[in-house]
RNA sequence: GGUCCGGUAGCUCAGUUGGUUAGAGCAGGGAACUCAUAAUUCCUUGGUCGGGGGUUCGAGUCCCUCCCGGACUACCA
């Protein structure tokens, strides 16, 4: 009976692109997801932007545009990198949605009618400036106590002190440096105290929480009475405003986490499946990953809202700790702030996903990225043990495939398939520093079988090809098993494993059985080695130009030009792909006309499966009708009106659809992934592309 | 100051309910091999398990105490 699970990390803030510290938990909660679905689990991804909230106001402000806008922007850098680290939601949302607007509103009732809402004047700093009411961090001034300027608005670093703004002397707003007026403005509160023996009892008893983080929750809040939560903030905020209290907005933290729920409302609306049997079911488990950061918010506040609102409570909490760089705090000067985008110019995202893995397990200590440690650990344990295996047997097989029957081991596969279970166990625990310890144990057993076997000595016996099949099936099916225990840490190699035996990892229990009988592709590369000076290039690109970074820049630019360093090192997987052409002349070249040309109409064509219409301005009221096969990767809408290059002197070509007069120049090899190229600013339509 | 976690080979760590001579990977040293992405395999150096005390026939493992490192927290959430 496979279980039903519902997972989620944490929101990402709308503020700010995805770093490497971010990624230990989507990474760590990708890799428990895709676990459960290759066991068979029902288990769906959920995550959304988290959007409202003073900081993405004020920052839209100063960036002369609608909060709207620039949460719109962020959200799809944020998909596009989580994409690109392999990280894949069911339903990626944001906490800005109607969706989330309308679960707000039902909790919201909910707390209102059980009476755990009430009224309170609270006394606040507010900006005339800016005409805000000023958050504490956002007030500085002379300590009250030891006359220490220009202290934090809750206590005073000097002398210790916390008092509340309004006691700061000469008090001064961050944003706008006008001196702040006193206010007061009513706030509605929730009254968690009445949840009190619940959460006590949830909290230690229900076994959702690590036990360092129960024993802290009962050391810090449970001890005594729980405060009132102030929920509300008033006008101007950018948020949603409160139904049943004009003016005011829910504070970011409420709404926050009903995202969770909106999304899964969202991928609901999407599959037709019902909402109720994820989050008031009990045949589903909830699981949320976050970072010991907001343990508070998600284990006080928000089990007790889904208490109240008679939704399911989490099934478990798992935290974790943050991510230091080679032992230290990421540092912009440094360069040890990595964003993922840098990352991903120049390093593979598998090489980060293994690391990551290696490092975690269910406890909520930090981990270190040592980066010596990184590129030995990768190249040792992914290229030198796992991929190794198959790169040193694979070509054997190419023409003979694997023997029809599986050959005798010694128990090799047998121990292997054995292991599967405490593997899984480790993975279901979120140990995954474990998991990897244990299949790297299994490498460890596989290539020494090899060694002893001596494939490339039995190669030049005929009389002896038929064991060559079978020492070299032994080695496929283990190097199998490898990725297999591998997939959700690893989906990339999956998939060529995959491609390589001819048959695709969909399942754990695939690793019980070895594969025979069939066909053996022609092995590529699957990973290429970390290259310490492609490290060396991120931590370039990642330090800030502050006076420090930028001297060591100048620097390295120096050292560029004595030594010529390709700090991007594209890999040479496309050119191998598809070699170079026969050499040209230049009049060769010269017979091809390429034009700059202005897309000025773009539509489906209705019975194609891969062709666009497109109509090419050359200028002076010259067209072209040009049939190009890039339906999958663009929408004609988004090409109107763009620039593109196109073989301008092609022999029209009939087509199923009409006459074809051109071509429009691309890269890529082909469905989603093509790349259409156009010329930079300032190119005028008709030019010549010499 | 309080709470919690940790201190095991140069580095990263494993050591289940206390039980024989304390383990792995990496790094170091030596050798073999050449199929493989200078990958692999074999052998090998290396530890008074933070210090001290206690319980026990027996302690890395339990208790006390001290030292060191880290995280959280300090009446804000």
């Amino acid at each position: 009976m496979p279980r039903r699970l519902l997972v989620t990390a944490a929101l990402p803030y709308a503020n700010g692109p995805i770093h490497l510290g971010h990624l230990v938990e989507y990474l760590q909660t990708d890799i428990w997801v895709r676990f459960q679905k290759l066991m068979g689990n029902d288990c769906r991804y959920f995550c959304a932007d988290d959007t409202h909230g003073t900081a993405i106001m004020l920052r839209a402000r100063q960036e002369g545009r609608s909060e709207e806008d620039l949460i719109a922007q962020v959200q799809q850098e944020h998909e596009q990198d989580f994409a690109d680290f392999g990280i894949e939601f069911d339903n990626y949302g944001s906490t800005n949605s109607p969706e989330n607007r309308e679960i707000c509103a039902k909790i919201w009732t909910s707390l209102r009618d059980k009476g755990l809402v009430k009224e309170k004047q609270v006394s606040q700093l507010y900006d005339p400036e800016e005409g805000i009411f000023l958050a504490d961090r956002f007030v500085r001034g002379t300590c009250p106590k030891c006359d220490a300027p220009d202290q934090p608005g809750d206590n005073c670093s000097s002398c210790g002190t916390t008092y509340s703004p309004v006691d700061l002397i000469d008090p001064k707003s961050t944003l706008s440096g006008a001196t702040p007026e006193e206010g007061s403005a009513l706030h509605l509160f929730i009254e968690l105290e009445q949840l009190h023996s619940f959460l006590e009892e949830w909290t230690q008893k229900s076994g959702a929480l690590q036990p360092e983080i129960a024993n802290y929750l009962k050391g810090h809040f449970l001890g005594d009475a729980l405060r009132d939560w102030d929920i509300s903030r008033p006008s101007p905020y950018f948020g949603f405003e409160i139904p049943d209290y004009p003016g005011n907005y829910w504070y970011v933290w409420f709404d926050a986490p009903i995202g969770y729920m909106a999304s899964t409302q969202q991928w609901c609306d999407r599959t037709g499946e019902k909402f109720d049997d994820w989050w008031r079911s009990t045949d589903c488990e909830v699981h949320h990953f976050i970072g010991k950061d907001i343990t508070y918010f998600h284990t006080l506040f928000w089990p007790g809202m889904l208490k109240v609102a008679g939704y399911s409570l989490p099934t478990k909490v798992h935290i974790h700790g943050f991510l230091t760089v080679d032992g230290e705090k990421m540092s912009k000067s440094k360069g040890t702030f990595v964003r993922a985008r840098s990352y991903l110019d120049h390093l593979d995202p598998a090489y980060l996903r293994y690391f990551y893995a290696s490092k975690l397990s269910s406890k909520i200590d930090d981990i270190d990225l040592s980066l010596e440690e990184f590129i030995t650990k990768v190249n040792t344990d992914l290229v030198g043990k796992v991929v190794n295996l198959a790169s040193r047997s694979a070509k054997f097989v190419r023409k003979t495939g694997l023997s029809a029957e599986y050959p005798d081991d010694g128990g090799l596969f047998q121990q292997a398939a054995e292991a599967g279970e405490e593997i899984a166990a480790a993975y279901e625990a979120c140990d995954y520093s474990r998991a990897m310890r244990l299949i790297m144990a299994l490498a460890d057993r596989a290539n020494p079988y090899v060694e002893e076997a001596k494939p490339w000595e039995l190669r030049k016996d005929e009389a002896q090809a038929e064991r060559l099949q079978d020492v070299c099936t032994v080695a496929l099916n283990l190097f199998r098993q490898l990725a297999i225990y591998l997939t959700p840490v690893l989906p990339q190699l999956a998939k060529q494993t995959g491609q390589l035996l001819g048959e695709p990892i969909t399942r754990w229990s695939q690793a019980q059985t070895p594969l025979v009988g069939t066909p053996v592709n022609q092995f590529k590369h699957m990973l290429q080695r970390v290259e310490p000076k492609k490290v060396n290039a991120m931590i370039e690109d990642s330090k800030e130009e502050t006076g420090e970074g930028a001297a060591a820049a100048s620097e390295s630019q120096e050292s560029k030009s004595q030594e010529f360093v390709d700090k991007w090192n594209d890999p040479g997987d496309s050119l191998e792909a598809e070699p170079l052409a026969d050499e040209c002349t230049f009049d060769d070249f010269m017979k091809v006309d390429l034009r700059v040309a202005r897309i000025v109409e773009a539509e489906q064509v209705p019975d194609a499966r891969k062709l666009l219409r497109l109509k090419l301005s050359l200028g002076g009221g010259v067209y072209k009708q040009v049939f190009a096969g890039i339906k999958a990767a663009y929408d004609p809408e988004k090409l109107v009106g763009r620039q593109v290059v196109c073989v301008a002197n092609l022999a029209p070509r009939k087509m199923k659809f009409g006459v074809s007069e051109g071509m429009v120049v691309a890269s890529g090899p082909g469905g989603e992934e093509i790349f259409v190229l156009s010329p930079d600013e300032g190119a005028k339509v008709g030019q010549r592309v010499h």
